[in-house]
DNA sequence: GCAATATTGTGCAATATTTCGCTTTTCAAC
DNA sequence: GTTGAAAAGCGAAATATTGCACAATATTGC
């Protein structure tokens, strides 16, 4: 949306910067120098100069950056100044844990709605969330004005979930199956795939020496 | 070790090949084109072909790649071809949602063993894994020769635990805390951040327009 | 066996990302 | 103030990755 549009690296990465600040604020910590940042998200601290500097001159050289002051602007940029609901589609082992999870703390995120086919639980409350029948999940994400899900249903289901999403109107998913399910270009999906995840790590220490830098996060 | 030495990039992408080719074959299919799993893996066919390529030619001109023997290749390259044991260190909401996550079936991978502080299960047995006491940890990584955990341990604790599964021998770590552990240059880290990759899937909503393509995985 | 077709493998250009190294600015101490 | 040290910002080089476009080659149908 018009700002200078940011390497989709440097957008990866603006969450991580923001919990580590915030970590810093609660400890009292006013200021903070890239090198120091480095150190506790491992990422080369030209880059964290580098990332920063697209947002605009946010520090002051010779001196670092000022915490509180990169937590009001990234606070802003990651939509952290409000509160963003997502549904949660599929109630099963991860899902039960997903709800659990503590998004809103850390991230002001809420799961305020979850689906799922199992008689035995749509139409409870789990960790708080009301659960819905599977049937509802069109009226209810549209009523709900939900644009984000979660998905983590049995991978036969995956795909016939997913268009039934799109007619809801969703915008973003974040896919646990290992399913890469097909949406139309305007919405974006994460995925979020376990499996693949601890096999990739197994082929790196099989393949790669010690030592070898990245390798990182999901994606 | 020793191979060709093959793109970070493409390594991640090996394990989403080989589920594939797996469902595949076990529809019966024998021949696939690098056009056809393009669109079902949603990686450019180019790309794939180039993937490919680095394992040296394994399809034939105007015809495609077999099957099975992609299959039989790549479940060696994979280590797909022997069970993995691995560890779970810290039995919570996501670790018990992973016990029950079937890592087995799609990837030969197998949690045998889990640690928890929690007096109320070590020493149980969840999901058929046996549970044992956080203090027999190092212990047990050694006796079990395990090399690869899965973190999901309160923040709070995670470098400690860290320290000590370094003590223990161990290899990589799939590190779910939100933490940056630190281990030494042999310990390979995979850092799967799930509130990270929701943030960043709502910056990518929020300010990048539709039709974009990747954002992916964790990564 | 030949022509038409399909599809790989890959040189190369385009794009994306990281990192070096240096200039500039700011801060702190005297 | 003046000076020295710290550290951002950034041009430009290095590295990594993707994807185009096409020649090479296999397959299929006649």
């Amino acid at each position: 949306m018009a700002e200078t549009i940011i390497p989709k690296a440097t957008a990866k990465r603006l969450p991580l910067y923001y919990r580590y600040l915030t970590f810093l604020a609660n400890s009292g910590t006013t200021k903070v120098s890239s090198t120091e940042l480095s150190e506790a998200v491992k990422v080369d601290s030209a880059t964290i100069r580098r990332d920063f500097s697209y947002f605009g001159a946010l520090g002051k050289r010779g001196y670092g950056y000022d915490v509180n002051d990169l937590i009001k602007f990234f606070k802003k940029i990651l939509n952290q100044d409000r509160l963003t609901n997502v549904a949660l589609v599929g109630v099963g082992n991860l899902g039960h844990a997903l709800l659990n999870y503590n998004f809103r703390q850390a991230n002001n995120i809420r799961i305020s709605a979850g689906f799922d086919l199992n008689p035995e639980i749509a139409g409870t409350i789990q960790s708080g969330v009301p659960i819905y029948p599977m049937a509802d999940m069109v009226e209810q994400l549209r009523e709900q004005q939900i644009e984000i899900v979660i998905l983590t249903v049995p991978t036969d289901a995956a795909q016939d979930i997913t268009d039934d999403l799109v007619k809801a109107g969703i915008k973003g998913i974040m896919n646990f199956t290992p399913l890469r399910i097909s949406v139309p270009s305007y919405v974006r999906v994460q995925n979020v795939d376990l499996a693949t995840e601890l096999q990739t790590l197994i082929y790196f220490l099989e393949h790669y020496g010690p030592t070898l830098k990245d390798a990182d996060d999901a994606e």
